[in-house]
DNA sequence: CTGTTAGCGCATTCAA
DNA sequence: TTGAATGCGCTAACAG
């Protein structure tokens, strides 16, 4: 049999409630006491039941995830891993809260943070902006022993618990080799290739760090590749398409290209309607409803992907743990960079 | 304030034992008594709270994993995490057993399963055998209430609960695809090039989908590749080392190796003394420490792997799932074929 | 400072 | 066929 809270208080000689008392590091215990009773729980090897304290408290935990109300198919895809977060809660004993912030917008996630601080919810879920402001609001609700977990995007250097996402210098990394194997040499050599890169903004630091890993791996393990001027499209279909389209038929030996923001209708519409006699190889991120379709019907070459659902279950438990002063379980909670081909598609 | 039994009962107008009758099935309430309760619970949308029941039956889920006696790093990996899982059985209120057979023996299987018959544990996960005896017995166990799930080979055509594996299929195709785009046409068109595969044995079913998979997609798209005849290593590093290198020298040209089961210490042994000028292309299955290694330094080019520590956890949430006749949440459980390049390695 | 007591939501004897 | 009472392991008033 398990020991229980009764064992304790039996064998250090207290009653159940001082055992409580130590056991959740609450005041008003004498030295003398807690060590007899720390005694006796490190001797029965103790460990609390988490079900029955929370049963006890009728403890629930209050998140709260802040989303960016943005329009690609990402983050909808996002936002519905968190509604079905919503309507798993009553048999999680969560209690999750969305809030909205406008997309790109530091000040306005600052803000979210700040309201928070008076809230105290039982922990705290964002995709995070890259600014100091955004730094230093995370600083206040850890602070404030707030958990916070950043989501699809993280906050480095600053004072976060965890970070539910892909590496995306990795992530670059892996569409570089792609682009640079499926693109090897033809026996003609000496001539370079090049490649066209399609991102949101240079602002965002997932996408800078894509370009990064990308650049760094056609730069040293392909050499004849020649990567284009950064395109930014701001994840908008409408721009995306137009971009492409241009540099399509201002530079007609396009032959590869990798899209690693949002915004991909547009892309794959330029491709398909570019009408050359061999499409570029495209590499993009993310597997949506298009990409998907673009995967199958042959447009697009290879999908990264980060799994939207796994980063929102991965985030809650995270927080739960915090939360509970618990570890995690880094093997379960890695957020791995999904290749898809048509052929292994889920 | 979520129902309870005791609004259901103040509702109702019984007691909460009667409640507690109709709630899980058992008999001795009259027809009229128990469609007032049902009344009640429909209206109220009651939802029974897991924590609380299992806290007031003291309920422990005793589960069994069947795993064969294998020696190949793969095998070893998977029982670590089900080791893993035992730890942390105190805490999740499981209470896992392991149980080894010898490999490839489907009588001995069937005796252990056979054997837990009479146990009655609330589930039991099992590394399956192809084969009618093997599907008999799963469907006594089944047939006597208790779930099981298959882990990392599956039972097609039986009455198991769950796979936690991977499409082994399209684990071939996916291999297919990248080993032609890897080996993409040189402009001296019309050449045949030659790819080797590895298999531990084409009685396993894995292998023989693996092989089926890889082979559809080489033939259907990649017409200029030519298949060599299929090495058995029986999983076994020596014996493939031999037959590789035994291969590599009989054919200098072999552009490209598939190795679809394990045994890959002895494979990258042989293609790292072959001492050809250009190494063919290797894609094997399984990122162990040796196969790691290997793509850091370029002896294998790419790595299909199933995470088992995944695998195992998903089993395990089956299989409580279906002791509670809970639903599954079908994407979580979903076991990806991961595609490891040096640059995404965990 | 410490102990007693009454639940949390549910299951289960034992009586009636 | 039904109900009252007790307990699972833990927490939290409220007394002392």
């Amino acid at each position: 049999m398990k020991p229980t809270v009764h064992d304790i208080a039996k064998i250090a000689g207290v009653s159940l409630a001082t055992v409580d008392r130590v056991l959740n590091g609450r005041p008003g215990v004498r030295a003398v006491t807690r060590g007899k009773v720390e005694e006796a729980i490190a001797s029965l090897g103790y460990v609390r039941d988490l079900a029955a304290a929370n049963l006890a408290k009728s403890r629930t935990y209050p998140f709260v995830f802040i989303l960016p109300e943005n329009d690609n198919s990402f983050m909808i895809g996002l936002r519905e891993e968190v509604l079905a977060a919503v309507v798993r809660s009553s048999t999680e004993r969560t209690d999750i809260r969305i809030v909205n912030v406008p997309p790109f917008d530091p000040r306005a996630l600052v803000a979210a943070l700040n309201e928070l601080l008076g809230e105290k919810p039982a922990g705290v879920a964002f995709v995070a902006i890259d600014a100091p402001e955004v730094r230093e609001a995370a600083g206040r609700l850890t602070g404030a022993g707030i958990p916070i977990v950043t989501l699809v995007s993280d906050l480095p250097d600053s004072t976060r618990d965890h970070y539910a996402g892909i590496d995306n210098i990795a992530a670059g990394r892996t569409a570089g080799s792609l682009m640079g194997r499926f693109l090897s040499a033809p026996s003609t050599a000496g001539q370079m290739r090049c490649v066209a890169v399609l991102a949101g903004s240079m602002l965002v630091r997932d996408h800078r760090e894509r370009l990064e890993g990308f650049s760094a791996v056609i730069g040293d393990a392909y050499p004849d590749i020649h990567i284009l001027p950064v395109l930014e499209g701001r994840d908008d279909p409408v721009l995306a398409e137009t971009m492409i389209a241009d540099a399509l038929r201002r530079n007609q030996d396009i032959a590869g290209i990798y899209s690693l923001g949002a915004g991909n209708r547009g892309l794959i519409r330029a491709v398909q309607r570019a009408g050359i006699a061999s499409r570029p190889l495209v590499i993009a991120h993310e597997l949506t409803a298009s990409t998907r379709a673009a995967l199958i019907g042959d447009v697009i070459d290879a999908v990264l992907n980060q799994d939207a659902g796994h980063e929102v279950r991965s985030a809650i438990r995270v927080l739960k743990a915090k939360a509970d002063g618990l570890p995690v379980l880094a093997a379960q909670e890695r957020i791995r960079i999904d290749i898809f081909l048509k052929d292994n598609l889920p």
